[in-house]
DNA sequence: AATTTATTGTCTGAAAAATAGACAATAAAT
DNA sequence: ATTTATTGTCTATTTTTCAGACAATAAATT
């Protein structure tokens, strides 16, 4: 089974996308798993080709691992250092032997396409956790959320890449207001307040984020929410449309 | 002669750079013109070599065209529409005839190697205008600085990255002190002021901009610069080591 | 040599924004 | 009816930003 044609992609230029999402107060990315026996664990990623643009082609890459449209994405860096190659890979195919890969219907061009040098562009992609169906695609077999926190170690320069894409979240999620995408259709000022104390790794005080969140005038807010709690009932919110 | 060596680069990925440079109160622009009859502007573009990375790529390119070593240099996007070819090129050879261009020594595999699809990374450059020695490399017949207000009609989606580089340089002026890669070694503070105006186009008030760079604390104030003119000498500055 | 002119450097007060403290409202348990 | 925990909001304080004012001064003018 030959899964990379090459001669409809783009030639050594990959995307890789740091699939955020949030829950139970934490911030988590999106991680395949690939390996026969070690694994490697990498980014959600793809190639490019020849008939769709980069934006169109990390969409598609998306698409295939959350089964979710009309993902909120942003471009955020290109990886291009020289020797940028999978390594990690190389390796464990010399450990486990050529033989064996090819015994189990992996073709050979494969092999060859995913050990070159690539440069890689790197985005970053906003889900509501909630709606998002994990998949496996390519040599995946396996793909689970892990907190940011407590990412295992993964190819190349995968880890690097979630740190960088960290630092362009903060630094839109005010400007953009983007981080409503991480959130469910409504939510408590609470739940906002949680999702901002996540992503910057600190706190924030309660009175003001709420004047703040509030006076950025984009949300509508609705009824209130009964929790069973002994205690004020909060208001839910929902992003304006 | 041959220009593009495929072999060696990495294909269909090439590098776009917006070279800033600041004279006259006047943020300007380098722009390389090449075609043999029909002028093409285009950026200082050029390609990826196998065996450096992509920052190193984009400072080859740069020093051949500038002379000078040691460049700020900033990624700030990538362009990668589907059909981001050169179609400006292949009008201009389809209207003066492909003979034409092998004749006076142009590389069939060159031309070919030029009118395919690039996805391009876009890094801008800030430079002191007066070490630049502007120089021409590859198809260029000319370059020249042009204010950023005045820049003609470029090839592709150049004029669109020039949009962007801006973008990108107001965002990180302040925040990464990078504005005085654009100056001498010294100057004054009402240089700088106009340096930002030139940036942000429009006025800053004297009085609080100069506390603003002052409270910074990265300027080292020097000896007063006589002018001659019939007022106050100015004290020069220098950016802190 | 005194005065004038244009510009620079800095101060001060006003306005706006960010931060901290306080308290009433309230859903459910006691 | 009272208590508890949390929410929504108000007010006072601190900090930052912005606008106006003025002294200092290099050279031209008188």
């Amino acid at each position: 089974m030959k899964l990379f044609d090459e001669k409809n992609l783009i030639q050594q230029l990959s995307i890789d996308s740091v699939i955020f999402g949030y829950k139970n107060k934490e911030l988590k990315v999106l991680v395949p798993k690939v390996g026969f026996n070690k694994p490697l664990y990498s980014l959600s990623g793809g190639f490019i080709f020849q008939n769709e643009s980069i934006d169109s082609a990390a969409k598609r890459i998306l698409e295939e691992r959350t089964s979710i449209k009309d993902i909120y994405l942003e471009q955020f860096r290109v990886f291009g250092e020289i020797n940028r190659t999978n390594f990690d890979f190389i390796e464990h195919i010399n450990e486990i032997g050529r033989e064996k890969f090819l015994n189990v219907g992996i073709d050979e061009s494969d092999i060859l396409w995913l050990t070159k040098r690539f440069v890689s562009i790197g985005y970053y992609a906003l889900v509501d956790i909630n709606k998002v169906n994990p998949k496996t695609t390519g040599f995946d077999d396996s793909i689970a959320w892990y907190n940011i926190k407590d990412l295992p170690k993964m190819i190349m320069d995968h880890n690097d890449m979630v740190n960088h894409a960290l630092e362009a979240l903060r630094q839109n999620l005010d400007q953009k207001l983007i981080g409503f995408n991480l959130l469910p259709e409504t939510f408590t000022m609470k739940e906002v307040q949680e999702l901002y104390e996540a992503v910057f790794d600190k706190a924030f005080a309660r009175n003001n984020f709420q004047k703040k969140i509030l006076d950025l005038d984009v949300l509508e807010r609705l009824e209130k929410k009964f929790t069973g709690a002994a205690n004020k009932a909060p208001y839910l919110y929902r992003f304006k449309k």
